[in-house]
RNA sequence: GGCGCUUUCGUCUAGCGGCUAGGACACAUGCCUCUCACGCAUGGAACACGAGUUCGAUUCUCGUAGGCGCUACCA
C-alpha cells in the first residue's frame, strides 16, 4: 500500500432529509478520518435531477453542524478538489466517458426505456449484458455511419459499460474480507444518462473519488453488490493502483418487524429517524428530529456509534475524542443492527445526568411557557424563577447523584408540575391514592390542618412544621405523610412533605388539603 | 427467481479451539424510604440447525434454514 494521506468522503444525494443511517455512515467516516489525521470530504451527489429536493443540502449541513461532525472540505467547506457538487462537474464526466468510449470499454446504446421494458416483458430475467447486447440497438451492433447519423439527427442515447463476461472480480472489504463475484452476472450498467445528460452514480462516484484522491470508501452495505462494478471501472480507467479500499457497513434495521429502518417506523413507534425536524416542501409533511425531541447531540452520536461497532470492551459512554482514538473498522459487526431507540433514550438520560441541571433551564422555560406558566402580573417573574430554582433543586439533589429518571428535559413537567399547579382532580383509580386514602383519612387531614393552622405564615418553615407535626404524630400515633402527599401532589410523587409544604406556603398548603378533603371525603 | 452479505440472551454486543459463554438496554425482585425517582444488590434470559475437521468446537469448513441487501437512463 502506498502511504497516501487518508481521505474519505460522505456523499449524500439531496433528495430529502438525512436519514439516521446516513448519519452513522458519516460518523464512521469522520472517526476514521480523524483517527488517521486525514480529511473528510462533503460531496453532493445530485446526478438525479428528477429527485432533487430544495433545502435538503442546507438541512444536511445544519444537521452535521449540530451533531459535531466536521468536514475538512466540500460543498460549503471549501477545498481545492472542487467543485464538490456533481451537477457542477458535467464537463469532467463527459471527458472521462469519452475516454471509456475511445478505448472500447464502453459503448453507445439507443434503446429507449419503452424498448427495454418491452424486452423485459418478452424475456424472463432479461439483463443487458454480453449475452443480449448483440440483439439490441447499440454501437456494437450498428455500423459507425448508422450510429453517427442517429446522433446527428438528435436521437437520444446512453453510454453503457461493456462488461467482459466470465471473470472473477475480487473486492477486498475491510469489514467483510474478500468478496468474489463473477462478472457474468453483472449487467452493462448505464454510465451516462440521456434524460438529464448526467452520469449515473457509478461513473460519477469513481471519477470523483479518483480525482478527489479518496483512499477509503466507507458506505452502507446496500452498495456491496455494485462494488465489483466499481472495481471494474477503476480497472477500465487504469486507476487500479490508487483504487480506494472498501468498507461496507451493516444496515440499520427496523426496531420491530422485518426490513431496514425507514421513515415510517419513526411515525409508527414514536421516535425520530432524522437528526433535525424536516418540513417537506412538496407535501408539507413534517417529520420529527432528534434535536427537537430534546436529544443531546453527544448522546445521539454515542448511541449511533455503538450500533455496529464497539471498542472491544464494556465501555459505552464515550466522548467524540475517545471514539476517534478507539474506532476500528475491522471491529465493526457484519450483520444488520436493529435500531433500538429505547437504548437511545438511555444514552440521552446518561448525558443529561452528566450536565449541570442549570443547563436545562432554557428548555425548561419553554416547557413552562407551553404549559401556561409564565410571568404574569399575578405570578411575578421572581416567583416563577424561585419555583424553577426549587424544581431544579428537587431534580438535581445531592450533587447530580439523585437526578430523576428522565430521558429528556420535557419529562420534567409531569414530575414537578405540582410545584406550579394544584391537582385539579384526585384520581381514585390511582394506586397510591386508593392505598393511602381510606375511611377516616379526611378526618385525619382535618386534624393536620388544625395542627398546621397554629403556625403563622412566618413559622411555616420546614423545621417548625416538623416539630409540630411530629409531636402530634407521636401523641396520636398518626402517620399522615402519604395522605398529605395525596392532598398536595395528587399522587405518590414529590419531595419531602415538609419541604414541599414550606415551599407552597401556608395558604396554598391548606387550600389544597381542604380541596382534597372535599373531593375525596 | 438470480447474485451477494449475514446468523451469540427480547435488543445492542464481547468472545478470535478448552470460559460456570461476559457487559449494556429492557424486564422482574430486594434493599434504601413519608411517596416517586436515583442508587445499590440480585434474578430470568443466547451460541439457528445438520454434517464434517479436531483429543476438544460458540469459535474452522461445507450444507440447510432464517434474516438483510442488490437486481432502474435512483442513489
Amino acid at each position: 500500500m502506498t502511504e497516501r494521506r487518508v481521505r474519505v468522503r460522505f456523499a449524500p444525494s439531496p433528495t430529502g432529509p438525512l436519514h439516521i443511517g446516513g448519519v452513522r455512515t458519516a460518523l464512521y467516516n469522520y472517526l476514521f478520518a480523524k483517527q488517521h489525521g486525514g480529511d473528510l470530504i462533503f460531496r453532493i451527489e445530485d446526478t438525479d435531477s428528477t429527485r432533487f429536493v430544495p433545502g435538503a443540502e442546507e438541512y444536511i449541513i445544519e444537521a452535521f453542524k449540530w451533531l459535531g461532525i466536521k468536514f475538512d472540505e466540500g460543498v460549503s467547506f471549501g477545498g481545492n478538489h472542487g467543485p464538490y457538487r456533481q451537477s457542477e462537474r458535467r464537463d469532467i464526466y463527459k471527458q472521462y466517458v469519452q475516454q471509456l468510449l475511445d478505448n472500447g470499454k464502453a459503448y453507445i446504446a439507443f434503446d429507449t426505456p419503452e424498448e427495454l421494458d418491452a424486452k423485459r416483458a418478452e424475456i424472463e430475467n432479461f439483463q443487458y449484458d454480453a449475452s443480449t447486447r448483440g440483439m439490441m440497438r447499440n454501437s456494437l451492433t450498428m455500423s459507425k455511419d448508422e450510429v453517427d447519423s442517429l446522433i446527428a439527427n438528435g436521437h437520444q442515447y446512453v453510454v453503457r459499460f461493456k462488461i467482459e463476461p466470465g471473470r472473477d472480480v475480487r473486492v477486498d472489504d475491510i469489514i467483510r474480507g474478500e468478496v468474489n463475484i463473477n462478472s457474468s452476472i453483472l449487467d452493462d450498467k448505464v454510465l451516462f444518462k440521456s434524460a438529464d445528460q448526467l452520469p449515473t452514480y457509478h461513473l460519477a462516484n469513481i471519477v470523483d473519488d479518483h480525482l478527489m484522491e479518496v483512499t477509503h470508501v466507507i458506505r452502507g452495505e446496500e452498495w456491496l453488490p455494485s462494488a465489483p462494478l466499481h472495481v471494474l471501472l477503476y480497472e477500465a480507467f487504469g486507476w487500479s493502483d490508487t483504487m480506494p479500499r472498501f468498507a461496507h457497513l451493516p444496515l440499520l434495521l427496523k426496531p420491530v418487524g422485518n426490513g431496514k429502518l425507514s421513515k415510517r417506523d419513526g411515525d409508527k413507534l414514536g421516535f425520530p429517524v432524522f437528526p433535525l425536524e424536516w418540513h417537506d416542501p412538496r407535501s408539507g409533511e413534517m417529520s420529527s428530529g432528534y434535536r427537537e425531541q430534546g436529544y443531546l447531540p453527544e448522546a445521539v452520536v454515542n448511541f449511533l456509534a455503538l450500533l455496529g461497532w464497539n471498542p472491544g470492551n464494556d465501555q459505552e459512554i464515550m466522548t467524540m475524542d475517545e471514539m476517534i482514538r478507539l474506532f476500528d473498522l475491522s471491529k465493526c459487526s457484519k450483520a444488520g443492527a436493529r435500531f433500538d431507540y429505547v437504548k437511545g433514550m438511555w444514552f440521552n438520560h446518561q448525558y443529561l445526568m452528566m450536565r449541570d441541571a442549570m443547563e436545562w433551564t432554557p428548555e425548561f422555560d419553554r416547557i413552562l411557557k407551553a404549559e401556561g406558566i409564565e410571568s404574569t402580573p399575578e405570578r411575578e417573574a421572581q416567583v416563577v424563577e424561585m419555583m424553577k430554582q426549587k424544581v431544579i433543586e428537587y431534580v438535581d439533589k445531592e450533587g447530580n447523584k439523585k437526578k430523576r429518571n428522565i430521558s429528556f428535559v420535557s419529562d420534567l413537567w409531569p414530575l414537578c408540575k405540582f410545584f406550579f399547579i394544584a391537582p385539579e382532580t384526585y384520581d381514585i383509580e390511582d394506586k397510591f391514592v386508593r392505598k393511602n386514602w381510606k375511611e377516616g383519612t379526611a378526618l385525619e387531614m382535618d386534624e393536620l390542618i388544625g395542627v398546621l393552622s397554629t403556625l403563622d405564615d412566618r413559622e411555616f418553615t420546614i423545621a417548625e412544621m416538623k416539630d409540630m407535626v411530629e409531636a402530634w404524630c407521636e401523641a396520636t400515633g398518626r402517620k399522615p405523610w402519604n395522605a398529605w402527599r395525596v392532598c398536595l401532589v395528587g399522587t405518590g410523587q414529590g419531595p419531602d412533605m415538609y419541604e414541599l409544604a414550606a415551599f407552597l406556603g401556608k395558604a396554598e398548603t391548606i387550600r389544597r388539603m381542604n380541596r382534597a378533603i372535599d373531593i375525596l371525603k
